[in-house]
DNA sequence: GACATATATATGCGTTTTGCATATAGGTGT
DNA sequence: ACACCTATATGCAAAACGCATATATATGTC
C-alpha cells in the first residue's frame, strides 16, 4: 500500500514555483524545452503538461528570466535552445530566500501549534472548542 | 540602500501556497478573514489584497479544507470564524512534504552547478558557452 | 443628526494563468 | 503509405488573480 512516485497527491508546481524550478534546472548549463519537461517529470511532479512548458518558457523569455536561440545542428526537429540570464539568476536567489522565509513560518506555526497548552501564539486567540 | 521589510522584491504567496499558509495559521486554533489577512502582512508577505484572501477562505471551505461558522458575540460586525478540518491537516502535511521536495530539488541542482567543472549531470549535456 | 474612520465580509469585472486537446514539422522504421 | 518518436506551438474554455467597490456594524467627533 501507500503506493507513490515521489510528490504527493494532486500538488504539482505551477506560476513562481514551476518558473523557479525550470531556471535552477538551466543553472549553469543550457536546455531545451522536451527536455527540461522529461527532467521535471522525472523529479517526481507529476506529469505536466508540455504546453505549458513551453509556454511559460517563451514567457520567461518575455520577462527576460531566460534567452533563447535555435539549435539545427542535431537530427530531428529543430530544438530550441533556452539559458539564464541574469535576471533569471537574480529571481532564481529572491525564490530561495522567499521560500525559506514560507518554510520557516509554516514549521513556526505548526511548532505552536504543537505547543498549543503552552502560551497563545496569538493575542486574544481562542483556543479551538472553547 | 537595499530596503527591505522581510519578502523579497515582488513575490507573494498564491494559490496553493497562500492556502498552505492559511492553514497553518489555523493549526492548532480558529481564526478569522480579517485576521488571517493582518497576520499575513505582519509575516512579511508584502500587501495582499484582502478581498481575494476572503474569497480564498470560502474556496477553501467549499473544497473541505475549511469550516466556518458565523460569531456574533464580539461588538463589531459579524465574524466568519473558520477552523481548519482533517482534510486541511492532510493538506498541509502533503504541501510539506511537497515544498521539501521541491527545495531539496533547487538545492541540489544550485550544487550540481557549483561543481560545474566535474562530472555533467545530463546525459549528453552541453556547458553553458562551448 | 451628519460625517469620517475602523472593523469585517463579499462581489463585479477585466486580465492573466492554466489544463487539455490539437496542429505542425522533421526524422526513423516497417 | 503508415505509424511512431521527437520538438515546438496554439486555440479555447475554465480557473485564478488584482483591483476597485459595495454592504453592514460600531466608534468618535463636529
Amino acid at each position: 500500500m501507500n503506493e507513490q512516485t515521489t510528490a504527493e497527491p494532486g500538488l504539482r508546481p505551477s506560476g513562481d514555483m514551476l518558473t523557479a524550478h525550470l531556471l535552477a534546472l538551466l543553472k549553469g548549463w543550457s536546455a531545451y524545452g522536451y527536455e527540461l519537461a522529461q527532467r521535471l517529470e522525472e523529479a517526481g511532479f507529476g506529469d505536466l503538461n508540455k504546453g505549458s512548458i513551453y509556454r511559460l518558457l517563451r514567457q520567461m523569455e518575455r520577462s527576460g528570466l531566460v534567452s533563447s536561440s535555435w539549435d539545427t545542428s542535431t537530427d530531428g526537429p529543430a530544438r530550441r535552445i533556452y539559458c539564464m540570464t541574469q535576471a533569471g539568476n537574480l529571481f532564481l536567489s529572491n525564490w530561495l530566500i522567499f521560500l525559506d522565509a514560507h518554510r520557516q513560518g509554516l514549521e513556526q506555526l505548526a511548532g505552536l501549534a504543537a505547543a498549543a497548552s503552552g502560551t497563545p501564539p496569538l493575542s486574544g486567540k481562542r483556543k479551538k472548542s472553547p
